[in-house]
DNA sequence: GCTTTGGGTGTACGGATGTTCACCGAATCT
DNA sequence: AGATTCGGTGAACATCCGTACACCCAAAGC
C-alpha cells in the first residue's frame, strides 16, 4: 500500500482535501466504533490507527490528540441531538397524547439510525474527561431551554412561571436521556425496545398528567 | 520500608488477617480516589499500586485483575445503594410532601457522605465493563422494585395496577439517579446543591401529583 | 522452638503506547 | 514544466504496561 488507506481503488479523480475528509470520517467512524466498547479514555491512539489502516503518526496529521479527536465527536454527536430536536418539533401532532407517541417514535428512530452517536454520549456524558462532559452537559442544557420555550408556546401553559416550564422540561429532558441510555442497549424492533418505548410513553403520560394539574393544587 | 505499606509505625499486635484487609482497604480507596478522574477501564494495576505504596506484584495477592478489583468496588457502591434505600425507608414521615423532603434530605446526606461511591456508580453506569455495568443495572432494578412494594403500602395506591406501580417507581428511581448525578458534581452546601434539591423535591411532587391523577383521567 | 504460611519485596521480560524525525510522491500552485 | 504543499510512510526512542519468578521474613501453627 503506497499512499496509505485512502488509496481510492481506481475511482476517478479524487482531489487532496476529499482524501483528507474521508480519512477524516475514517478515524471518526472508527473511534466511534471502537468506543462502543471503550471508554474514550481508554482508547489509544495505535489502536485507532489500525482500526483506521494507517500509520500512527499519519493521525497527527487530522488531530492534535485522543482528547481532540473526542471533541470532535462530540461535537458530531451533538449535532444528531440537534437534529432529534428538529424532527420533534417537525411533528405536527394535536393532541398531547399523539405528542409523546411521536416524539417517542422519534426517539427510537434516531437512536436507531445513529446508534453509536448516542452511545458515546451516553458513555462519556459522565465518564469523559472535562471537555467532553461540560459540552454534552452543555448541548443537553441547550435542549432543555429549547424544550421549556416550545411547552411555553402549548395550550394550558399559558400563565406558567418560567421556573415551573424548566422544572416540566426538565424532567422530560431527563427521561428522554434515560429512555435513549435503555434504546442504545436494546437490540432494533426487539420486545425489549416495544417494552422500553411502552415504558417511555407511558411515563411521559403520567408526567405530562403531573403538569396538567400542578397549578391547582 | 520493610514489610512494606502495611507496616504499622509501633501500634500493638495486629494480626496477619487484619494486615491483610488494611492493605485492601488502601486498595480499594486508592482506586476510588484514582476513579474520580478516570474511568475504571483506564486505570492500570501500577497506577493503583503506587497510590497504594506497594510493589505491583503484591496487588495479586488481594485480586486477581483491575476487573476483580471494580467488581469489589461495584459490590461496596451497592452496598451503599442499599443503606440509601434502609435509611429512606427509616424516615416516619406522614405526608407525601413530608416523604419527597425526607428522601431528598437522606440522599443528599449519603452523596454527601459516600461521594466517590456515588461517583463510581455514576462514571461505571453506562460506562464500565459489561460485568460491572450488569451488576450496576440489577442493583438499581432492586431498588425501584422495593420502591414499588413500598409505595404499594402507601394510601392511594390500593387498587393500583402492579404495572402502573412500576411505571411509578421507576421514573422515581430514574430522577433519583439523575438528582445524584447532579449531587455527586456540585460542592456540599453549596447554592448550586440547594437548586439542586430544590428542582429533585419539585420534580418529584410533580410526579406525585401526576400519579395520583393518573387513574381518573 | 522449628516448620509452614503468606503478604510483602526486587528484578526482568515482551509488548503496547505517545511522540520525534527524516523521507516520499502525488496533487496543487505558479 | 518546475516548485511547493502535505497526507502519507517507517524507523527509533523512552516510558509504561501486565505478569512471571525467586526471594524474604514475621505471624501462625505444630
Amino acid at each position: 500500500m503506497s499512499t496509505g488507506y485512502a488509496a481510492g481503488v481506481s475511482t476517478p479523480p479524487l482531489t487532496r482535501a476529499e482524501q483528507k475528509e474521508r480519512t477524516r470520517r475514517a478515524i471518526l467512524d472508527a473511534a466511534l466504533d471502537l468506543c462502543e466498547e471503550t471508554p474514550l479514555a481508554a482508547l489509544s491512539l495505535r489502536q485507532v490507527a489500525k482500526a483506521v489502516g494507517i500509520v500512527p503518526t499519519a493521525f497527527y496529521r487530522h488531530f492534535a490528540s485522543i482528547d481532540d479527536l473526542g471533541l470532535a465527536l462530540v461535537e458530531e454527536s451533538l449535532a444528531t441531538l440537534r437534529a432529534l430536536l428538529r424532527d420533534v418539533r417537525r411533528g405536527d401532532a394535536r393532541t398531547y397524547s399523539a405528542i409523546i407517541d411521536s416524539s417517542v417514535e422519534v426517539l427510537v428512530d434516531h437512536v436507531r439510525r445513529q446508534r453509536r452517536h448516542f452511545a458515546f454520549i451516553a458513555r462519556e456524558r459522565m465518564a469523559g474527561p472535562p471537555g467532553v462532559r461540560d459540552a454534552i452537559a452543555t448541548g443537553i442544557g441547550l435542549f432543555e431551554r429549547e424544550l421549556a420555550s416550545d411547552l411555553s408556546a402549548l395550550p394550558g401553559t399559558e400563565d406558567w412561571a418560567e421556573d415551573d416550564l424548566h422544572l416540566l422540561s426538565d424532567l422530560i429532558v431527563s427521561a428522554m436521556v434515560t429512555t435513549a441510555e435503555r434504546l442504545v442497549d436494546t437490540a432494533s424492533r426487539s420486545p425489549e425496545e416495544a417494552g422500553v418505548t411502552a415504558t417511555a410513553r407511558a411515563q411521559l403520560r403520567m408526567t405530562l398528567v403531573g403538569a396538567a394539574h400542578w397549578h391547582h393544587r
